[in-house]
DNA sequence: TAAAATACGGAGGTCGCCTCCGTTTTCAAG
DNA sequence: CTTGAAAACGGAGGCGACCTCCGTATTTTA
């Protein structure tokens, strides 16, 4: 039972190759604030069927780009409380704009693609949420979406500043502490 | 001086008639979520060319289709408190979903077209800010910009959620009369 | 009523999304 | 190696939305 099965035949050494440009290429259209897919593949030298070949949906290529940042924001949750974890999540955004894609998913009950990914993170915010309500650190009538939420509102909203995002946060994290 | 310059024209008959059709078109399109320009002019019974000459750009639209909603907003602002405009906005911003489209402008410093109405709105919020700043009922790191950009991302931010929006401008507030 | 001024409308160019399928590459069996 | 089937490639092409441009139609004024 060491191998799956061995009816199946190795991946392609293409695909694979492939598969690693496009998720560098994206990367780099990410940081620019674009989210043009076209420009990925062609960025990545290839042709846009393989793109959607790869990754099927647009939150999929999202994901795949993120799972590092996604990871991380989870296991962070393991140890940290819920403002350090929020005022993180907030920095770890800022520079990534196209990670809020990656994010969207969690609360969005429209999302036919829900990932691993996403169930992971929607745990991990349910645990700093609850642990919080515990200590009686927060007001019980917020919930662990609304975390999401102002988060991903905070970065994405329309207007959004960058300069101007910690110090909301501040603001909400003030907020929430009162009973 | 009753009239401006006796030299030009009256306004064509056609051009008015056709101005509200297209506003009464656009009020409906945009009550259902979509901001789709084609679509108000099918709606309106005019082709996609009459609707840009009327309105050049989009927020040039929306402008005209919530120039009532600004307004009222603005003049609340000279009685109301801090909090209860706030309320108010979200109340008034939560049915039209368009309408952010329209306060948009007034703290997006690229806007190459900022109308009368979005100068009226900032200055009504910043009075407004003013007003809560001298009082002392305001934290002073916060911006009369950042109270909109609160408003338009728990409205129109990634996930956002009508059901959700008045508690998280709750939290918001409460975190606000923290010094 | 006719010329001049003004407005109309939609064809057509652009761009991004996504699908579909003929062609090419890779794998592994012989 | 050869070779044939399985897997992957790539881009043409259909779609929807945006916006411009200009020949045609309507309105105004004299």
């Amino acid at each position: 039972m060491s191998e799956q099965a061995p009816k199946s035949r190795k991946p392609r050494a293409d695909q694979l190759r492939n598969r690693a440009r496009l998720l560098e290429a994206a990367r780099e259209v990410f940081r620019g604030e674009g989210g043009n897919l076209e420009a990925v593949a062609r960025k990545a030298g290839l042709g846009i069927g393989t793109l959607y070949r790869n990754f099927p949906t647009r939150e999929a290529l999202f994901q795949a780009v993120y799972a590092h940042e996604v990871e991380t924001l989870e296991q962070r949750a393991q140890v940290d409380g819920l403002e350090d974890w929020m005022r993180e999540a907030l920095q770890m955004m800022a520079t990534k704009r196209g990670m809020v894609a990656a994010l969207a998913p969690v609360i969005d009950p429209e999302s036919s693609f829900i990932s691993d990914q996403s169930l992971r993170m929607r745990g991990a915010v349910a645990q700093l949420h609850a642990r919080a309500v515990a200590d009686g650190t927060v007001r019980p009538d917020v919930t662990p979406d609304d975390l999401m939420r102002v988060l991903l509102a905070i970065n994405y909203g329309p207007g959004a500043d960058p300069a101007r995002s910690s110090v909301l946060l501040d603001v909400f994290l003030a907020g929430l502490r009162s009973a």
